[in-house]
DNA sequence: AAAACTATCCGAACCGGTTTGGAAGATATG
DNA sequence: CATATCTTCCAAACCGGTTCGGATAGTTTT
């Protein structure tokens, strides 16, 4: 069933059924309850590739992995790819995935030239991230999760992590804790650079040192977690508290912890970041750990709903939007043993 | 540049243009070459959307993500996506993720009415996948990556997992287990039944007893992996040897290994299903992990060119794969301790 | 030399929508 | 009553490809 006959049944045209369809004021009410009533009695949906080609919108948006890294089988990036999934498909578009094996750049420049998607949406941007630049130079809309310091002006949604790690770091100080590890991300991640800089904030607040050895960046792994966190607890001055950035670290760190003998929150703090993954709860660890908290799925969703308003002619200046994060208190964080 | 006006450059029609760039045969040598380099150089790249309003294929695949469940968060979904977009990128496809919020059959329905996919691609297969009937149904051609028992033929990858942990469990047999305990994931998924059909069978093979308790099926998580261990190494008769399904669980079954003040390898013998994460590889645990290998990256990989093979006319019954694992042998299986 | 191919190219129709530029009739305005 | 305006609808053009059914010129067959 395509428009042609529906207006044939309908005693109409082709114009006045589209334009009903879409809602368009220049058709009299009752005939539009008679065209929406036909088109749901004979399961009438418009042609998708039929709709892209007349409006010169793909109705897309995309998401490129590099093809060779190891991105994809992060859970956290997978779980925002569901949110994004998942906005896209509440605003009536699809999400397309490319994997380029011919280079990352090289998949976006044919993404524009074939018009396949309307934005393209970016997800941990890096300190200097020269996609956003090439995107634009494209001429390909552009929303990102995360943002970089550069001067583009870019729709974008990030999460606070620099509050996050500050107010992690501001609570164990508070406690009484005087060394402090942040265990993170790859160090080219944007969102790596913003928990150190809370990292220093709030340890330089508290008059505490913030020496490099007490930061440690890597793959958001339970193996650099754990390998992480073992450095440093062998080290002349092991820190009696760790901030991690993802649960994934904090399963490494928390498994560290146990093989070095020690116990969590008695002899050890942890907080980490909880991304809201329901593989790893941070109720599930002994015992349960005290988070910052942000969902990642719904960020994904947030960021979709941002690329169909600036589809839709939004402004992108109006399109940013920064998360705080919720601070859970459990019981991986007490006031250190006394020395 | 579209192909008309590539064409008045030429001094050419568009169906020239056209069939040259497509490879037609009814086209001059010496003018094919003129449009292709011409093509090149003006960087043409064919409206995807006008193509696929011509031909009437999408170009695209499609995979539906369910909404409320967990399975994004899976890791070696999200692994098997990344193949499944690579080899759709490969074969000049589409890849479209769809996450939908109204009930995945509604989904489905959608997506064939408005022809927005070519083939449905379909993984963790259920024992009772009603999936399948109800594409078949809705005339949208299917690939799935697992097989259930049904009598209906449809175009699939599995891998043999039934094989896997036979060959697992009479490793351990062999060396002289005698109490040998399954840890899979979720009891309703394809892949679990045949691990339990092969569990079984391996069992039988060497005068074993496979006792219901020592079959322990949940989520994929390493928080299953941690509590089905623990649970069977208090229990009266403890297994001596664990095959776990994924390297999750396996990651939790190691945890509770040492929890318990136990020794992989000397005390208790593991083996595990590794996917080819690069987040949890075997050689990273200690000691490293004797597992029974498959890329599943690889799998979603030859996915799409199945796929692609069955849009091109390939006959659906030439298009089904079942393939074996391979069985590396590291230091986690040795022989029992002499009781 | 007429008939039958062959190789190469083109015009026009088509895919299924959206959108432009009226047109007809009803209603309001002067 | 003539004119302006509003409401409601439609025919046709358009988006950018693919493909059917010739057309032309050159080559081979009889």
């Amino acid at each position: 069933m395509n428009l042609r006959e529906l207006a044939q049944h309908l005693g109409l045209s082709k114009t006045t059924v589209s334009r009903a369809l879409n809602g368009f004021s220049e058709v009299n009410e009752e005939t539009r309850l008679r065209v929406l009533e036909a088109a749901r009695r004979f399961n009438y949906t418009p042609n998708v590739s039929a709709k892209r080609l007349a409006t010169g919108e793909s109705g897309a948006f995309g998401v490129v992995l590099p093809g060779a890294s190891a991105e994809m089988a992060d859970p956290v990036f997978g779980e925002f790819l569901a949110g994004l999934a998942d906005g896209a498909g509440r605003c009536g578009r699809d999400l397309y995935v490319n994997a380029t094996f011919d280079g990352e750049e090289a998949g976006y420049r044919r993404l524009a030239r074939a018009k396949a998607v309307d934005v393209m949406i970016l997800a941990n941007l890096k300190v200097e991230d020269l996609r956003i630049r090439l995107l634009s130079h494209l001429g390909l809309q552009t929303v990102t999760c995360g943002r970089t310091a550069g001067s583009l002006i870019y729709p974008h949604l990030d999460i606070d992590h620099e509050d996050g790690v500050r107010r992690a770091v501001e609570l164990l100080a508070g406690l009484g804790h005087k060394t402090i590890a942040l265990v993170t991300g790859p160090a080219d991640l944007s969102a790596s650079e913003q928990r150190m800089v809370g990292w220093h904030a709030a340890l330089g607040r508290h008059g505490l040192a913030a020496e490099a050895g007490l930061f440690a960046a890597g793959p958001a792994t339970e193996g650099h977690g754990y390998r992480a966190t073992r450095a440093l607890l062998v080290s002349p001055t092991p820190p009696t508290a760790f901030v991690c950035a993802s649960m994934f670290l904090a399963s490494g760190c928390c498994r560290a912890i146990g093989d070095c003998g020690l116990t969590i929150g008695r002899d050890i703090s942890v907080i980490a970041h909880d991304d809201g993954l329901a593989i790893v709860r941070p109720e599930a660890f002994e015992p349960a750990l005290t988070t910052t908290f942000s969902s990642i799925r719904t960020a994904g969703l947030r960021v979709a709903e941002l690329a169909a308003a600036l589809v839709g002619g939004a402004d992108p200046a109006d399109l940013s939007e920064v998360w705080a994060v919720d601070l859970i208190f459990r019981d991986s964080a007490q006031a250190p043993p006394r020395r």
